[in-house]
RNA sequence: GCGGGGGUGGCGAAAUGGUAGACGCGGGGGCCUUAAAAGCCCCUCCGGGCAACCGGGUGCGGGUUCGAGUCCCGCCCCUCGCACCA
């Protein structure tokens, strides 16, 4: 037979047992040869799209964490078809990146020659899971027929406006010598290797993202997402609203009096804030810049030069880590005051590494009463605190040991005319004041800030476009891409902050677009995120080469039905997506805006106590439980293990559980007599069932439907019976999307010639399914005293005539029942 | 600190406010077999009891309810995000 046989602990086919190894293979040469997993693009009726997160193509292989994704997608997407849809369920792979770059280098091998390698492998072992892919419709990220059109959407953007190149404070990765998007940024380290992000000044291509925070945001009400995921997209894009309030600068330079228009117009104010809280503003003792802000060198006295420069420099080199995580208080005064546009009184400006740059305007005013941070620095540094606020019944000049946060219920104190005025109120009330007076702007602000796309790298799609002295950045003309990432051998990045491409002048010199004379191409190439931004897009039309999606398949399948993947992705990927879906809609490339109509995040597989990943050493290669199991039984066992929302933990002591099933469900068809007739019990027991797989597996509750199937198993051959063919039948059908190639087999042994895929699901009787006699819970005073079998519609009075007829609910009702509480077909609980 | 998800047998886990522990793993006993494997049957939350049964039990403390793993209030712990966000 095969190597089955020789592996010690693996079961060794028998008569009673399968082979796996022969039949998956037999069926996928079957699948491929019939053209089973191949969806009718053009013509198919009832589409529906199963769209899983496609996978970076790692050196290591398919691991068990995308299986388990992977996996719980198709059986997703087969059940759909099932149900009569036609289902497109493609995959891809998302090669570009540093990812995928740093592994060349480490390996010292061009991911040119590398990347094919990996995906051929990936390819063998998703065939070898069994997944219902049409491969015809693959894509690859690194292909220029893909990249063509990811550098045509940075095209689209660029036309929009929404694309812009800026000198930027950045975040600089040192190990991975490349610019990072905040979202990569975490804690201040790079989300890839962990080193401390540094800040860097250097020319980069944005896109507009925060143009489209609100609408961002908006939307996520009407989609049909999991709410986890919804949080932490809520969360990212932060939304707070509260005013820009604007203070007038005093000394000590002169200059700075008139040096700052604003969009209020008269009178003119030096300095703006954003805060949340305007009601507080009297208790505005003094102001805080944040140290990198512009406006630092020209209010700072001549005194304060020194100390100030010392604290800038200072922070500057501090790392962004240290100075997140490092919450001791420090700063230092510049000299100058500003005038508090409510009370009228000269404060302080301070500048102090508490206050952040990129939130906000990179200033607050300190109310050192109301704020945690504030009340600290004011402490360490003798700064006025006033109360503003006080709760019921606390008098305004009482003293305060911790700063009084705490809104609710709250009103204003020492507010002059706002005194007694609610906090809720006073919000809005103090800003119409403000603003009347010219000193305050109502505002919403957001912490989602613009996507910097450009990676001074060589692993992915060259920005295209081509700078000319005269006529600035052009686009690359839609005719000339792609944009071809050439082959050289120096690709390793350097500290300059310049890409490996800037050193190939063969390669960016050329001519302007325009007007023709000198030009240089842009050497960034775009963020990996771009690629998987509108890949989803592309699937459906991947094989027509001369659009990015094509109208008539992009009407039909998009947006996607259901997406299922990691919520890892939540603020990365899923946003980024949503943003570039919006602006092609916008452009009249979509007829929708949303992507992703239904998004589902799965959950992660541990084991030994932890996330599976390469650098904890705990990843499992599946190829050898696909030798040692199969396929079918493997897959199955994943879905088994936990909750496939919740994810659960990987040992392989589980996996006999389910090839036992997988046997007994084999041998149940294969014995299974014609002759006869069905057992009536047994047939209400399947027709159960056939509704509960279906309900379970329609949420994603496959482990339940799994329990169900086998419950059902333990029933057909319950003291080793023979079961009808009419028995197993529909079980062969439930258990298709789970165990596929088990399932063609024991289909064409039933007598079928086409694919278990096309035979559709077995239908529920609900007639059938009906229990005439069931088990009554009987209480007394909510103790359960035992359980009585009665016709299903049995009434209250009947039922409590049996229940009292129970020695064992008798002798608990020791007079007559002052309640009785009667759940027909559940319970009736005497309460005495 | 804020937000999400959790805490149930020896283990993975089930339970629209209605019989806690389905299903599976592991463990124990039995049938079949020359033997093994496979298959089949029974037992397996804890304590007491020969048994029928009785009592206790879903992280901790309260509450609502005829009835709470599930709902409410107050805590503890684990886990994953975010985090000096003004």
């Amino acid at each position: 037979m095969t190597r089955l046989s020789a592996s010690s602990d693996a079961p060794v086919p028998t008569h009673d047992s399968y082979d796996p190894t022969a039949i998956e293979a037999k069926w996928q040469t079957r699948w491929r040869e019939r053209g089973t997993n191949e969806t009718d693009i053009a013509a198919g009726p009832n589409p529906f799209y199963a769209l899983m997160m496609f996978p970076y193509p790692s050196a290591e292989g398919l691991h068990v964490g995308n299986l388990f994704a992977f996996t719980g997608n198709d059986i997703y997407g087969r059940f759909q078809r099932l149900q009569g849809h036609t289902v497109f369920e493609p995959m891809g792979f998302d090669a570009f990146g540093i990812h995928s770059e740093n592994y060349a280098l480490k390996v010292g091998e061009h991911p040119m020659r590398l990347i094919p390698r990996n995906v051929a492998n990936f390819t063998r072992q998703l065939k070898r899971a069994g997944l219902m892919i049409d491969w015809r419709y693959a894509v690859d990220t690194t292909d220029p027929a893909y990249y063509k059109w990811t550098q045509w959407v940075f095209v689209q953007l660029f036309r929009k406006g929404l694309a812009y190149r800026k000198e930027a404070a950045v975040n600089w990765c040192p190990a991975d010598k490349t610019v990072l998007a905040n979202e990569q940024v975490i804690a201040g380290a790079c989300e890839r290797c962990g080193t401390k992000v540094e800040q860097r000044f250097l020319a980069q291509w944005f896109f507009r993202i925060s143009n489209y925070a609100e609408r961002l945001l908006d939307n996520l009400e009407h989609l049909d997402w999991s709410e986890t995921t919804l949080t932490a997209q809520r969360n990212w894009i932060g939304r707070s609203e509260g005013a820009e309030i604007h203070f007038v600068v005093r000394g000590p330079s002169s200059e700075v009096r008139t040096s700052r228009s604003s969009d209020l117009g008269a009178p003119t104010s030096d300095l703006v804030v954003f805060t949340t809280r305007p009601d507080t503003i009297f208790g505005a003792t003094y102001m805080v810049l944040a140290p990198e802000h512009p406006l630092v060198v020209r209010i700072t006295s001549p005194d304060r030069r020194d100390s100030v420069q010392a604290y800038r420099d200072d922070t500057a080199r501090q790392d962004i880590v240290a100075r997140k995580i490092n919450r001791e208080k420090t700063g230092v005064f510049t000299g100058s005051y500003a005038v508090n546009p409510a009370t009228g009184a000269d404060i302080p400006i301070w500048i102090a590494d508490y206050v952040l740059m990129d939130y906000g305007t990179g200033a607050i005013m300190a109310v050192p009463g109301h704020d945690e941070r504030d009340f600290e620095f004011a402490t360490l540094f003798h700064l006025p605190i006033v109360r503003v606020t006080a709760p019921e019944g606390v008098p305004a000049d009482a003293p305060l040991a911790e700063p009084f946060v705490d809104d609710e219920g709250a009103h204003l104190v020492n507010s002059a005319q706002f005194d007694g005025t609610s906090v809720a109120h006073a919000k809005r009330k103090v800003t119409e004041w403000l603003e009347s007076r010219g000193a305050a702007k109502a505002v919403v602000n957001f912490r989602l800030h613009d996507w910097c796309i450009s990676r001074q790298r060589y692993w992915g799609p060259p920005i295209p476009i081509i700078h000319c002295d005269h006529c600035g950045p052009q686009p690359v003309p839609e005719k000339d891409l792609p944009v071809v990432l050439p082959d050289i051998p120096d690709f390793r990045p350097d500290d300059t902050g310049i890409s490996p491409l800037a050193r190939h002048e063969k390669w960016y010199v050329v001519p302007c677009p325009k007007c023709g004379g000198t030009g240089r191409r842009e050497t960034d190439v775009s963020d990996t995120f771009l690629d998987s931004a509108w890949y989803f897009l592309r699937y459906p039309s991947a094989d027509r080469d001369d659009v990015p999606f094509a109208p008539e398949a992009t009407r039909k399948w998009l947006p996607v039905t259901s997406y299922i993947g990691g919520n890892e992705h939540a603020v990365l990927h899923l946003m980024y997506s949503r943003f570039i879906t919006m602006v092609l809609h916008d452009m009249g490339h979509l007829h929708f805006e949303e992507p992703f109509t239904r998004f589902r995040a799965h959950g992660h597989i541990i084991r030994e106590g932890a996330k599976m990943s390469k650098t904890k050493g705990n990843i499992v290669n599946p190829d050898r439980y696909f030798e040692q199991w199969g396929a079918d039984a493997f897959r199955m066992y994943l879905m088994f293990l936990g909750p496939f929302q919740e994810g659960g933990d990987f040992r392989d002591a589980g996996i006999s559980g389910v090839r036992s099933f997988l046997n007994r469900l084999w041998l149940a068809v294969v014995d299974a007599r014609k002759d006869g007739t069905p057992d009536a019990d047994v047939l209400r027991k399947m027709h159960q069932t056939i509704r509960k797989v279906g309900d379970d597996t329609a949420r994603l509750s496959y482990n339940t439907a799994i329990a169900a199937m086998m419950e059902y198993m333990n029933t057909l051959r319950k003291g080793d019976r023979t079961p009808h063919q009419d028995e197993v039948r529909p079980l062969v059908q439930l258990v298709a999307p789970y165990a596929p190639h088990v399932a063609e087999e024991l289909w064409e042994k039933l007598g079928n010639s086409s694919s278990v895929m096309d035979g559709g699901w077995p239908a529920f009787d609900a007639a059938l399914a009906r229990e005439e006699f069931i088990q009554l819970a009987v209480q007394v005073n909510g103790k359960l005293r035992g359980t009585i079998s009665v016709p299903r519609d049995i009434a209250q009075d009947a039922a409590v005539t049996a229940a009292m007829a129970e020695h064992q609910v008798a002798k608990f009702v020791t007079s007559p029942p002052r309640k009785v509480v009667f759940v027909p077909g559940r319970l009736l609980n005497l309460v005495v």
